[in-house]
DNA sequence: TCAATAAATGCAACGTTATAACGTTGCATA
DNA sequence: TATGCAACGTTATAACGTTGCATTTATTGA
């Protein structure tokens, strides 16, 4: 395929933000699912591309109508969603829960928990790492006897860009 | 009111799980209310009793049952999601965003971040505080000059009584 | 005490998000 | 040709949440 010609290029900087373009993004994505054994089909990629370009928390609802724009053929909500749950099982997207939206994951290579940082006012969300943050929780859970599968860390409030905007 | 009579003692433990009765967890939400000015109703006591006494992060429209059932009157879905507003509101209760369900709060008495732990085989959510945690956040948050305004923290895994009883 | 005001609730309709249940396509392979 | 299987399509519906407006209940203030 055309798009695996763009060579992925792993990023060592656990926090680098913003600075990839959707098409190497989804190079990427195509190259790990190929070493996987994964198929990222026409449909998933589409949306996961779709993801990229958004910029922000993207909602089922509003993929299907994207897809309803960029072809012509409508595509269903199972669909979408069965589509979702693929990318998130390859660690591909996120689901942010307090929002209802998926984005794109910055590190598909790296298996780590993401941590949210998502803008009230803008709607935009920043994806962080921390291996402290992850390690906290651990210890919290050992506490309890707790055996974590899944850790959601999303911060509600105002990004920089807003706060100098002037945006309460 | 009856329930007042109730002293409220306010618990020093944070982390102290399950120890109080329900009635004392409602005395201590009224006392509370009642020094903030804040109204806490039939309605809203009924809702904070009903969280309390279920044990697991409730739906609304369980909320929504479970109000049929106690008293004949039905109440609507706004009613309950109103109620909710304010009990969330005055930190009575915390809403679990993987869940779409209700939780009260164990100290409302302190302002502070929960950190829930759900069980997704037996539902159980158990709350705890972790400061570190809280710390670890804001300075993540300082890192890319984001005001935060609520942390979200949500551990998915599988309780010690599950793990004891050989669930997976 | 009683109108004026504000706060809370009732209610109908609607919007949004997610999944169940079932059917179809297309490819691999035996 | 039959069989298996993963992905996708289609319809309906469950589950969650909100808007807007009417009505009731508390609170305030002459």
């Amino acid at each position: 395929m055309a798009l695996l010609s763009i060579k992925p290029r792993p990023c060592t900087d656990p926090n680098c933000r913003g600075q990839h373009a959707p098409a190497e993004r989804v190079a990427l994505a195509m190259s790990l699912c190929d070493a996987r054994g994964a198929q990222l089909t026409k449909l998933r990629r589409k949306i996961l591309e779709l993801l990229w370009e958004s910029g922000r928390p993207t909602g089922a609802y509003e993929l299907v109508e994207a897809l309803k724009l960029r072809d012509s053929r409508p595509v269903a909500p199972p669909t979408v969603y069965r589509a979702l749950e693929f990318l998130i099982s390859q660690g591909l997207v996120s689901k942010i829960e307090s929002r209802n939206a998926y984005v794109p994951c910055a590190h598909p290579e790296r298996r780590h928990d993401c941590l949210f940082f998502i803008c009230s006012n803008c709607g935009a969300a920043v994806e962080l790492e921390d291996q402290r943050l992850e390690g906290l929780i651990s210890e919290d859970a050992a506490l309890i006897g707790f055996r974590a599968t899944r850790r959601i860390v999303e911060v509600e409030g105002t990004c920089a860009r807003c706060i100098a905007a002037g945006a309460a």
